[in-house]
DNA sequence: GGAACAATACTCGGATAGGCCATGTCCGAGTTTACCCGG
DNA sequence: CCGGGTAAACTCGGACATGGCCTATCCGAGTATTGTTCC
C-alpha cells in the first residue's frame, strides 16, 4: 500500500496558496517546489474538481483556495488526490468456496472488513483533525517564522 | 491508495489455521476460500517469511500458526503481506526549489510528513489492537457459533 | 515377522509472464491583457 | 486624447505514452509416506 506522492505536493501547494491573495499558476507552484509542472497540473486539476481550489484562466490566472486554510483538512486533500475509495476492499470471501454463506446471512459486513474499516476510520479521523492552517503554523514554527515570509516574498517577486 | 487484497485472504487463512491442530496445505486453504491456489501460495510464503506461519514439507505438510491466535495482530499480517514501509513517503520537498532549506534545518521531519505519520500510527494502532482471536470470535458471533465448527468439520474431512 | 531400502507422491519455494494503475507528458479551448488604429 | 477592435500570450482542461507494482502462474528442490525386499 503506497500513497500517491501527489498528496504531498498537493498539501504543500495548499499551504503555499494560503499565503497568497492572488491566484498562482501551476507553473510557478511547480518551480517553487522543484517538481514537474505538467504532472503537478494534473493533481491541481483534481483539487479543483474537488472544490478545494478555484481556477481562473488568463494571463494573471491560476489557482486559489476556495476556503480559508483553517477550513481545509488534510483528509479533503487526500480524498481529492487519491480518491474516495477506502483502502480496504472486501471481496466477500464468505460467499465463495464450499462453506459459502447464503446472502441472507451477509447483510452486515464481515468481521475482517469491519476491523479494516475501523482502522481506516481512525486514519481518516487523524487526517481530518489536521487543517492546512495547522500545517502552515507548524512549518513556520520549524523555521522560526522565516519560511512563510520567504514564500510570500517569493510569490510577490518575479520568480 | 489501495491495499492488496492478499491481506484479506491472509487474515481469513490465519483465522482458519487457528482452528486446526494439524498443518493445512495451501491448496486446501485455497479450495476452502474459493481463491487461486498458486497466488495464495505466494502470500502464504510471505507470512512464513515474516514468522507468522511455520511451513512443513511433505505429504502431510502445510502451514500452521507459530503463535496462538491471540498473539497475532492484524497489523502483523498486514505488514507481512503489504510490506513494512509506511503509506506516506516524504520526498523532502523542502530541499528542492529556489527556497530549498539547508540540510542542517531538516534534521526533524517536516510538518506534512509528521501529520501523515501520525495518521499512519493511528491506523496501525487500530490494526494492532485486533488479534486473530478477536476476528475468530467475531466471525463466530456473526454466524451464531456455526462458522468455526463448520470450518473444523471441513478441515477434518477429506475436502 | 521385523527392519532397512528404494520408489513415490505430495509439499513448499523461488523464478517467470500479463494487466492495471500511477507517473509523466503533450497539445487544444478559453480568457485576459496589451497594442494598434480610427475618430 | 479616447474608445473600440484585434492580435497575442498566458492560463487551465482533458487526451495521450511509459514504467512499476500487483495479479496470476509454473516448475524444481525437498521430505514423509508406503510398498517391497531381504534377513
Amino acid at each position: 500500500m503506497k500513497l500517491s506522492n501527489g498528496v504531498e505536493w498537493a498539501l504543500h501547494c495548499c499551504v503555499t496558496l494560503g499565503q497568497s491573495q492572488n491566484p498562482v499558476s501551476a507553473a510557478r507552484l511547480a518551480k517553487l517546489h522543484g517538481i514537474p509542472p505538467a504532472y503537478l497540473a494534473k493533481h491541481l486539476q483534481a483539487l479543483s474538481q474537488a472544490g478545494i481550489l478555484h481556477s481562473t484562466p488568463g494571463p494573471v490566472g491560476g489557482y486559489a483556495l476556495t476556503r480559508p486554510p483553517a477550513r481545509i483538512s488534510a483528509l479533503d486533500v487526500v480524498r481529492a488526490i487519491d480518491g474516495p475509495e477506502p483502502t480496504f476492499r472486501c471481496t466477500e470471501i464468505r460467499k465463495r468456496g464450499p462453506l459459502a454463506l447464503p446472502p441472507e446471512e451477509c447483510m452486515n459486513a464481515c468481521a475482517v472488513s469491519r476491523a479494516m474499516a475501523t482502522a481506516d476510520a481512525a486514519w481518516r479521523a487523524a487526517l481530518e483533525g489536521v487543517t492546512i492552517a495547522d500545517l502552515t503554523q507548524d512549518i513556520d514554527a520549524d523555521s522560526s517564522g522565516t519560511a512563510m515570509s520567504g514564500v510570500r516574498e517569493w510569490l510577490a517577486g518575479a520568480g
